[in-house]
RNA sequence: GGCGGCGUAGCCAAGUGGUCUAAGGCGACGGUUUGCAAAACCGUUAUUCCUCGGUUCAAAUCCGGGCGCCGCCUCCA
């Protein structure tokens, strides 16, 4: 399959390094606030490479970070007065459970930053030795980006134009004003760690470095994340690791563009947002799969309430095709669309074509819900377990075969009843031509 | 100031040189079905791709100018 890597701002045939192995690093949050749909977005995209790597056979190993111990945590901490920790678990879980509902598969490896200190400490330390990186007097510890060749190859930048940025404020202990922070000195009232340099936390890149590389190895196929992290988290992650291993770090970089609202940004900083917790209140999580699907992964895509709602449709038909399949237990599947979704899918993960192809061949070939079914799930699409059982089944049927008897009667006062005091219990009967069915 | 992206029907969105008089979804309209409700089904809905010019036998697709919008360069998925 092919990949936009912005590394070389190339689609590419994507290559593993092992044979039938993929290694992927999504860049996870750092727990500071409310997981939202743009967070969402990315890991959506994840999941459904992910996915459709395993399809293609490959075996992947897939880890996610959380970052739990950064500025905007000690912020927080000091203004709620509670301990980092509960905020951490607060946005951890909050995270964990929207996933769980999004269908999103678990990482293999769900690392947080404060368990990877000692790997950290080593990692500075590797880069001081080698000269990469110096202590400041205050005891900072800092990377030096004039010390790595390389420094911008991800994210096009060179080190002069910064000059012209004007948004950077020079720190006085910095060589130079883009050398950012590996290990920063303890300030009373933070959480620390002891290092080398005095008690201290690490700086916000060097930990994914370390947790990457520790489970995938370096280098490592792929690594994701937002398109805000190109710069500078992971120019500066690739300068970190390449310089003190000496070796490339990742092969493929995939970002994926950014959600927003009415044409900016959807993000924290702004407090322009929709926290997933809440979307899901009022949307199946399919519809949010499908509304991220239904857009390239590399575009910026805009939320409206209006767009989430015509998606819920959309999501409707599927869902009854994917019931459909259910019930027929027809095997064969039609290779021709299988063929289609995959040519689509290995073009840089065309999902919205390849829906599209899928939204067709349901119109055109009602009698074979299963292909389709079987596609929809190699996206991660998994409809509503109806929580029916044998029994259940048994008494609906009973009572649809009087309703349909007083029907026939033209009772319909009394059929129309059975209807309301069944639609109390949250059961919904639709008279079809010659079916009546039901949904819990 | 530097770097990157975008502009396709009422809305969303694929397509990046010929099969495009441009997929697919939503909406709208018309129809079939129907005791009613809901659903389902069928059909219609861009001769045109922000604009101007160029290249070409051929452009939404390539090149140049213009207009408009957004992102990154600061914490951010």
């Amino acid at each position: 399959m092919k990949l936009y890597n912005t590394l070389t701002r190339k689609v590419e045939e994507f290559k593993p390094i092992k044979r039938d192995k993929v290694g992927i690093y999504m860049c996870g949050m750092t727990v500071q606030d409310r997981p939202h749909l743009g967070h969402i977005r990315s890991f959506l995209v994840g999941d459904v490479l992910r996915r459709y790597l395993e399809y293609r056979g490959y075996h992947v190993d897939y880890v996610q970070n959380f970052t739990d111990i950064d500025d905007k945590i000690i912020e927080k901490m000091h203004s709620e007065g509670t301990d980092w920790r509960d905020i951490g678990h607060r946005y951890t879980d909050e995270y964990l459970s929207a996933a769980s509902k999004l269908n999103i598969k678990k990482a293999n490896h769900f690392p947080r930053a404060t368990q990877f200190i000692q790997e950290i400490i080593e990692l500075v330390n590797i880069l001081l030795e080698k000269g990469y990186a110096y202590l400041t007097p205050s005891k900072n510890v800092y990377f030096d980006v004039s010390k790595f060749e390389g420094y911008g190859k991800l994210s096009g930048k060179k080190l002069d134009e910064l000059k012209e940025g004007a948004r950077v404020e020079p720190d006085p202990e910095k060589k130079n004003p883009f050398d950012f922070a590996l290990w920063k000195q303890h300030k009373e009232g933070e959480p620390y760690w002891y290092s080398p340099w005095g008690k201290g936390r690490p700086g916000w890149h060097i930990e994914c470095s370390a947790m990457s590389t520790h489970f995938l190895g370096q280098p490592f196929d792929i690594h994701m994340g937002g398109q805000d992290l190109i710069f500078p988290h992971h120019e500066d992650e690739i300068a970190q690791s390449e310089a003190a291993y000496g070796k490339k770090f990742v092969n493929y970089w995939v970002h994926i563009g950014f959600m927003q609202i009415k044409g900016e940004k959807m993000s924290k900083s702004t407090g322009l947002f929709f926290a997933i917790e809440d979307i899901l209140k009022e949307y199946d999580p399919n519809t949010v799969r499908l509304f991220v699907l239904q857009k390239h992964y590399r575009s910026p895509m805009d939320y409206t309430e209006e767009f989430l709602k015509s998606t819920e449709e959309a999501w409707k038909k599927l869902e009854n095709t994917m019931h459909k399949a259910h019930f027929y237990q027809n095997t064969t599947l039609n290779a021709e669309l299988i063929s289609e979704f995959e040519k689509h899918m290995d073009e840089d993960l065309n999902t919205p074509k390849a829906i599209g192809k899928i939204f067709s061949y349901i119109k055109e070939h009602p009698e074979d819900p299963h292909t389709p079914a079987f596609l929809l799930k190699v996206l991660g699409f998994e409809p509503k377990e109806s929580k029916t059982s044998e029994k259940l089944d048994k008494i609906m049927e009973v009572i649809l075969k009087v309703r349909n008897a007083l029907r026939r009667d033209k009772q319909f006062a009394y059929a129309d009843m059975i209807r309301n005091e069944l639609n109390k219990l949250g059961i919904k009967v639709k008279d079809g031509r010659d079916k009546t069915e039901w949904t819990l």
